[in-house]
DNA sequence: TCACAAAATGACTTGCGGTCATTTTGTGAC
DNA sequence: GTCACAAAATGACCGCAAGTCATTTTGTGA
C-alpha cells in the first residue's frame, strides 16, 4: 500500500512543524533558518518545501494550531462567568497564560509586524483564527454592555492594550507589569461597557 | 583647505540619509534595501558604510532626528495646557500627529520589533530619545495625579495602547479609529490619575 | 528481483548586508 | 601647470539566508 510512504511523509512533517515551533519559540522568526529546521530535525533543507511553500507558511499553520487549542482553552474558561467583571477577569487570565506560553507572544507579535508589509500574508492572517478576541466580546461581553459603545470595539481596545503590553515587555523597560496591565484593561473595558458616552 | 571635502563628505551623507528616510517611510525599514538608498542618492553602495556602520545605525540617527522635533512640537504644544484634561488632550493631538507623519510611526514599529531581538540595540533604542512619553508624564501629568498611581506607569499604559493602536491600524482590520482611541485613552488615563485604587 | 513512485538530498540560484583593495577626485605646495 | 598626497567614491567580493530542482535513495506491489 502506499499508505505507508504517506504515513511516513505525515510523521516526517509532524517532526518539522515539532522543530519549528521550538526554535520559532526560543530565537523568534527572522532569526531561525529553514535549515536549522530541518537539521534539528534531522532531515536536508530541502524536504521542507515539500510539506510548505515557504517558512512564512509554516509559521501560518503553527499559528492556527495554536489558536485552536487557546480556543478551546478559553471556552472552557468563561463557561461558567456570570458578570461583567468576572468575564472580563477570565478574559484576562487567559491572556495572561498566552503570556506565559513561553516567547510565543512575542513571537506572533514579531510575525505580525512582518505580515503587515505583505498584503497576502497580512489578509491569510487576518482571515486566520489570529484575532481571537473579536468573537468573544462578540459572543460573550456583548450582554453586559449598557452604554451602547459596540462590543468589538471594546474588544480591539482591550487587544490593543494587550500587544502594547507585549511591546512593552520585548523593550525590558519594566516600567509596568502584568498587574498594571490587568487593572487597566479591566478598567478600560468596564468604563467602555458601562459609561454612556458624551 | 580640507574644509571643502569634509563639506563634500556632510553633503553626501545629508543626501543619503534624505533617501534612506524617504524609503524607510515609503517601504519599511526591512524591505529597503542599502543598495537601494544609495542609488536612490546617486552613490556606489560602499559609499554608505564611509558615514554609518550598519543599516541599524542610520535608522537611530533618523529616529533620534525625528524625536528631536517631536519633543520641539509637543513642548510647544504643552505650554499653556491647565488641566488633566487639557494636557491628555494636547498629548493625544501630538501621538495623532505622529500617525499622520507619512508612515513614520508603523515603520518606528518595525524597527522596535527588529531591535527586540539585540540586545545591544535594544539598549541603543531605549536610551534613545525613543520613549517620548515618560518624561512628560512624569514632568507635566503627574501633579494632576490624586490617585497615588505613578504618572511613569500612567505614561506607559497610554503608549501601549498607541502602540497596540498602531498595530491594530496596520493590520487594517479597521474595527477601531482615531476616535476610539483618544476617547479610550484619556478614559483610561482618567481613570489612572483620578480613582483611588481598591 | 524488478519497475516504479514517493521521499529525501544537497548543489545551485538569487538577493541581502557588509568589506575592502582599487580608482577617481580634489587640493595645497612648488 | 603639475605633482604628491589624502580624502571620496567605487564595485567586485564574501558569507549567509530563502527557495529550486535534477538527482539519488528508499519503499512497495507485481
Amino acid at each position: 500500500m502506499a499508505r505507508k510512504q504517506q504515513e511516513k511523509s505525515l510523521q516526517t512533517q509532524r517532526e518539522l512543524l515539532e522543530s519549528a515551533e521550538r526554535l520559532f519559540a526560543a530565537k523568534g522568526f527572522v532569526a531561525t533558518t529553514v535549515a536549522e529546521i530541518t537539521a534539528d530535525a534531522g532531515y536536508a533543507k530541502g524536504n521542507f518545501y515539500r510539506h510548505w511553500q515557504s517558512k512564512d507558511e509554516i509559521m501560518l499553520e503553527i499559528i492556527a494550531g495554536k489558536m485552536q487549542s487557546y480556543r478551546a482553552m478559553r471556552d472552557a474558561t468563561l463557561e461558567h462567568a456570570r458578570s461583567l467583571e468576572e468575564v472580563m477577569g477570565r478574559i484576562l487570565d487567559f491572556l495572561e497564560t498566552m503570556i506565559d506560553d513561553r516567547n510565543w507572544s512575542s513571537v506572533f507579535l514579531e510575525f505580525t509586524i512582518h505580515a503587515s508589509r505583505n498584503e497576502e500574508l497580512r489578509g491569510q492572517l487576518n482571515q486566520s483564527i489570529y484575532r481571537l478576541s473579536n468573537d468573544i466580546f462578540e459572543d460573550i461581553v456583548a450582554p453586559y454592555v449598557t452604554s451602547g459603545y459596540p462590543a468589538r470595539r471594546i474588544g480591539a481596545l482591550n487587544t490593543a492594550l494587550f500587544e502594547g503590553f507585549l511591546i512593552h515587555s520585548l523593550l525590558g523597560t519594566g516600567t509596568i507589569d502584568r498587574t498594571d496591565f490587568r487593572r487597566a484593561a479591566m478598567k478600560l473595558a468596564l468604563a467602555n461597557a458601562l459609561d454612556t458616552q458624551d
